[in-house]
DNA sequence: TTATGTGCAAACTGTTTGCGCGAAG
DNA sequence: CTTCGCGCAAACAGTTTGCACATAA
């Protein structure tokens, strides 16, 4: 059942498709329909999705579990995707580094939620590992943990 | 091997200790002896450890894996110990807030080093969040990702 | 053509659970 | 005494891997 809020997104998707790609064939790594499919259904889903939930998606195109997997780890590695592992499954989501829509989410350690945040209220951490210890810090890949304000006030 | 690094900490144990089985029991949890000695182990080794770490550490005492993870999840939802769920299996450390040993951490995505940061430096990024959308974060349970100095500057 | 990726099935790691005995409160 | 925790062994979820075939470059 595609919805009204898929639809926007999929219409802004090919280009984060084609970038995904660009990177991917910039590391000498190779385009294959599998990796086209995976892609298209990140950029289709700004929530971080868990490799198994990418698996169902993607299992109409005919593209096996073992091939998410490996697929996910490549972008990864390619800096094109980043990976939570808050709670349960690993969940992955397009690291699109454009400021205006970079990734920071939180995780309630309470009921699971996930919270995007504003990406500059890391600045000033980032800014303080790199002097004290040399760290770089990767707002789209850090994920933050505390209680949502729902749990916070239903203690 | 026991180093002198850890007869330090060692020495600095035994509040830490008392504290969490103490936060333990207000929970109406009962102090066990297999309690004890996880805690003990916890206190002892200020670097996150995995489960299976702490249980190769606890076995002499007789404490089985089963009831190392049981005693983790406790401690976990009583607020005494906090997870890191970064890379691979996930580990465990108690949550006192020393300074000295500030509990936030950041995991090198390359190399999978934990370093420790300063626990200060979140504050901007905690102050930033209850004011946007009402998320407690809580440092002793974020983990920050990104390169450590030596990956960073490998590239 | 040849290195790289893929499907498949099976292994593997980390974690959870049902059960009957034992100990804390 | 009674409720809660424990050891044990078995199940379980998520992920990884070896192999033979397919395909992008």
């Amino acid at each position: 059942m595609p919805s009204h809020h898929d639809a926007l997104h999929a219409a802004a998707a090919p280009q984060a498709v084609a970038a995904a790609l660009e990177a991917l064939q910039a590391r000498g790594e190779r385009v294959t329909k599998p990796r086209r499919v995976v892609v298209t259904v990140l950029a289709e889903h700004p929530q971080p999705l868990s490799a198994d939930e990418i698996a169902e998606l993607v299992e109409p195109s005919g593209v096996h579990r073992a091939t998410v997997y490996r697929t996910l780890e490549r972008l990864v590695a390619a800096g094109v995707a980043s990976v939570h592992t808050a709670a349960g499954a690993a969940r992955y989501h397009l690291s699109v580094s454009d400021a205006a829509h970079g990734h920071l989410h939180a995780v309630c350690r309470s009921c699971q939620l996930i919270v995007p945040l504003p990406v500059d209220a890391l600045q000033p951490a980032i800014a303080r590992a790199r002097t004290t210890t040399g760290f770089e810090l990767d707002p789209a890949q850090s994920v933050l943990s505390g209680l949502c304000r729902r749990c916070a006030t239903a203690v």
